[in-house]
Order: C-alpha cells, then sequence, then structure tokens
DNA sequence: GGAAGTACCAACATAAAAGTAAGTATGGAA
DNA sequence: TTCCATACTTACTTTTATGTTGGTACTTCC
C-alpha cells in the first residue's frame, strides 16, 4: 500500500508533481496561515495566472490537500483551506523551500543556466 | 542575501525547480547513499533517459549540490558524489518524497487527473 | 571481424505545461 | 448606463520538458 517514487508509474509521482510544482509549493505554503478565497489567493501568490491558480487548486483538492467551500452568493465566494494531510504537506514543502531561502548564497553563483 | 521563492525573479524558483524535478528528486535521492557513475545512476533511477541524467547532473552540479570527477580511462569513467550542500538537499527532498509515500492510501483516491 | 560498454553531445520530434484572451452571471458603485 | 469585482471555463498560442536517434573514441569480449 505505500507509495514508491521510484516507480514510474506509482501515483505518488503524480502527487509529488502537485505538491512541488510552480504554483503548487507557493499555494501550500499562502495557504499554512488560514484560509483564504480564490482572489485572495491569486494576490499573494505572485504572478499566478487564474487558469493557472484554478487548475492547481484543483489538483491539490483531487489529492486531498485542501477543501473548496463555495457560497451561492451573487459576487461568488469561494474559500480554500487546508486539510490536516495538506498541513502536512505544506510544512514539509515550506521546510524544503526554507533551506533553499537560506541557501541561497552558496547554491548558484551564475544563475544563468535554466 | 536571502532567497525568496515568491519573487518571479529570484533564483531560488530555479534551484527548487531543479530539486523537485522528476529526475532531480530521484537523483538526489539516489546519490544520498553514495558515490554513483553514470550508468549506475542510469540503472538506479528507473525510466530516466541518457539526455535527461546528463541534463539533471549538469543542473545540479551548477547549483553545487554535486561533484563530477571524471578519469581519463579509455572506458570512460565518472564519478558524481553529493556535495555538503548536497546531503542536505537531498535530506530534504527525501523526507518529502518519505511522506508522500507513506501517506498514498489516504492521498488520491482516484488518480485519473494528470 | 563484429558487437557491446562507456559517457556523453547535437539535432530533431513530440508531449506536456503554462500563459493569453475572451466569455459567463449578477449585483453594486460611479 | 457603463464598469468593476468574483470565480471560474473554454479555446488558442507559446514555452518548456522530455524522448529518440545517431554519432564519437577506444577497448574488451566472442
Amino acid at each position: 500500500m505505500r507509495g514508491d517514487v521510484f516507480a514510474m508509474k506509482c501515483p505518488s509521482r503524480t502527487v509529488m508533481k502537485h505538491m512541488t510544482s510552480t504554483w503548487g509549493v507557493l499555494t501550500l505554503i499562502a495557504l499554512k496561515s488560514g484560509t483564504l478565497r480564490f482572489s485572495e489567493l491569486r494576490r499573494k501568490v505572485n504572478g499566478v495566472s487564474e487558469r493557472m491558480l484554478t487548475q492547481t487548486l484543483q489538483q491539490l483538492e483531487g489529492d486531498r490537500l485542501l477543501t473548496r467551500r463555495s457560497y451561492p452568493v451573487v459576487p461568488p465566494h469561494v474559500e480554500y483551506t487546508l486539510t490536516d494531510l495538506g498541513h502536512e504537506a505544506a510544512a514539509h514543502v515550506e521546510c524544503l523551500a526554507n533551506w533553499v531561502e537560506d541557501h541561497m548564497p552558496q547554491l548558484a553563483a551564475m544563475p544563468e543556466q535554466a
């Protein structure tokens, strides 16, 4: 029942991909400090397009890392909240991001390659 | 001097991308247990093409996460070893991967989306 | 003599990811 | 009355990622 990221077809790879994607990382970290609605996330996650944010949120919801709550009011109102699993996931991702941020001076002297 | 993954142009994003790329993750984890040569890595990292492995190794080398040592012998012999930084990076990445592997049953019930 | 192994590179082709623009419904503000 | 905000979707284009093939230089094995 355990996943194996070394196995090409293991679904754990898909979850990893979602969590470590550019916008997945930022979305998880952004939601760590609490529930946010779509437009708030969009402002917080610098540079995401609506399309990408929607897609990222749907992926993370499909992985049960967050829940979507939509209120049927006239200007749409939708809230996104991390699940318990999501909080754990976000903690790991943030830990990684913090490490990279902290070690930037030592990493990459000449950032000219993609 | 500290990086910021929320900043679109921050080089930390590039490093994150290298570390969390499909093959970056597997390469780092594979090298955690010690030096490996190219062909050994290729066999260990299930499914990677030569091209992708080469590229991944060059990126990680550029980020100072591993070192390349090449011996000028007749059948080429090249060894890859994690740096101290690389070991730290690999630990974080493996931690994340382990978490995902351990929680697979709870994540993703129907893995039909990309 | 011919095949295989080694660690690549370059060119080409395809697949996947990401961005752009426009459309939708509705209420409230200007 | 026109415009904006909201939370999306859809179609389309561009960019990036990845895979495939073939070549290299030399040696050992069959």
